[in-house]
DNA sequence: TGAAGCGATGCAGTCAATGTAGTAATGTGC
DNA sequence: GCACATTACTACATTGACTGCATCGCTTCA
């Protein structure tokens, strides 16, 4: 059965929380707005709060986790006479696009880019974030391509893959670009950067 | 007058909070020590703790903030016809200098690099501070080379530099290379990603 | 219908970090 | 040599994130 009575209201309570989190934060900012105020807002006993989310700063990016995943299939999916820079490129490609087609085109997550890139503890969470990123990335690639020995070069690379496409996505989006721009930015810092690998 | 009594003594007790510090963690872990157990053992307040630094991340780096300024006074000297590129390579391989002249020699630093390198807190930490030297080289390049008008490309190109030198110092000392071959391992990854600008 | 599972709650407690007020030693002007 | 301002440090209280534990009540399923 799809959906019982249960996990419906476990839900119910999980995306009231999230509202009411936005809301808050939007209106009286990040460190002034209490765990204890968000509970409150949704209705729920603060303690609850803990039991969907590990942390204040996890409710802002609640479930923007699947994309990695992606880009790991991506690369394990590799075809026998794919070169490591075609897959690589083919995984930036398809997480670009899936930032794309979800995180940017919504309006919800104008309010959440934009606590992103003004609180420094939400940007210290996501880093985090990427670095955990970057380093199953390049975890997936050395599994894919055994026969490369060099993992302090494939790291350099995903790290320069990594850091161009955030840096420009950053500026792009403190710059006030629409989506669209900012995708483009992503593409191009990817496409430039990938261009200067041979192998 | 050099140094009174007065200095003299606040940097003793600095001193005493950043080698208990260090002590404690390497003997029980980061998290499983207190601040107030780091005071203890330095015989202060706990309040005194944070008189000297801001947070209990500050302590494991305490004092590794001035490389930032020396790459920005390399951007802002630039000579009349010198590159971009050029430039950057020259910031980028002056900060590298400085790091193992100081941090990877010493042998107090070795604690600092594993703990920083195991620990995500601190990680996060770092991360926070290297996005932050990051924005301000890409001011500085964009006060020093005011024609250029893309600042996202600009900005896509500085971190690719940086990604790739920390992807590659992380994954070199992870391995648990050698300071020399560490700093080998930064070079190369600045070489080669600086080869994919033309202008 | 009864038992097991699970979401939610209240409460007590830990720890990082901050504000306040006060003490004692140091530095400075007379 | 003496008043006076600084300042490093301390004790105490408080806020706010986060956890462990016992418990209550509503689903779920046998």
């Amino acid at each position: 059965m799809a959906e019982g009575i249960r996990e419906r209201k476990k839900r119910r309570t999980r995306e009231a929380l999230i509202a009411a989190a936005v809301e808050l934060f939007q209106r009286q900012g990040y460190e002034a707005t209490t765990v204890a105020q968000i509970a409150a807002a949704a209705d729920v006993s603060t303690r609850t709060f803990f039991l969907h989310f590990p942390t204040k700063e996890d409710v802002v990016l609640a479930g923007g986790g699947a994309r990695v995943e992606l880009a790991v299939r991506v690369i394990e999916q590799r075809g026998p006479d794919e070169t490591m820079r075609d897959v690589l490129a083919a995984a930036v490609e398809c997480m670009i696009g899936e930032v794309a087609g979800s995180e940017l085109a919504t309006g919800i997550a104008d309010v959440r880019v934009r606590l992103m890139l003004t609180v420094p503890e939400l940007q210290a969470w996501m880093l985090r974030r990427l670095l955990d990123a970057q380093r199953r990335i390049v975890d997936a690639l050395c599994r894919s391509y055994p026969e490369e020995d060099d993992v302090v070069a494939v790291a350099a690379q995903v790290g320069a893959l990594v850091g161009a496409v955030t840096s420009a996505a950053t500026y792009a989006l403190r710059r006030g670009d629409p989506p669209e721009e900012v995708t483009a930015a992503m593409r191009a810092a990817a496409g430039r950067t990938a261009l200067s690998w041979s192998r």
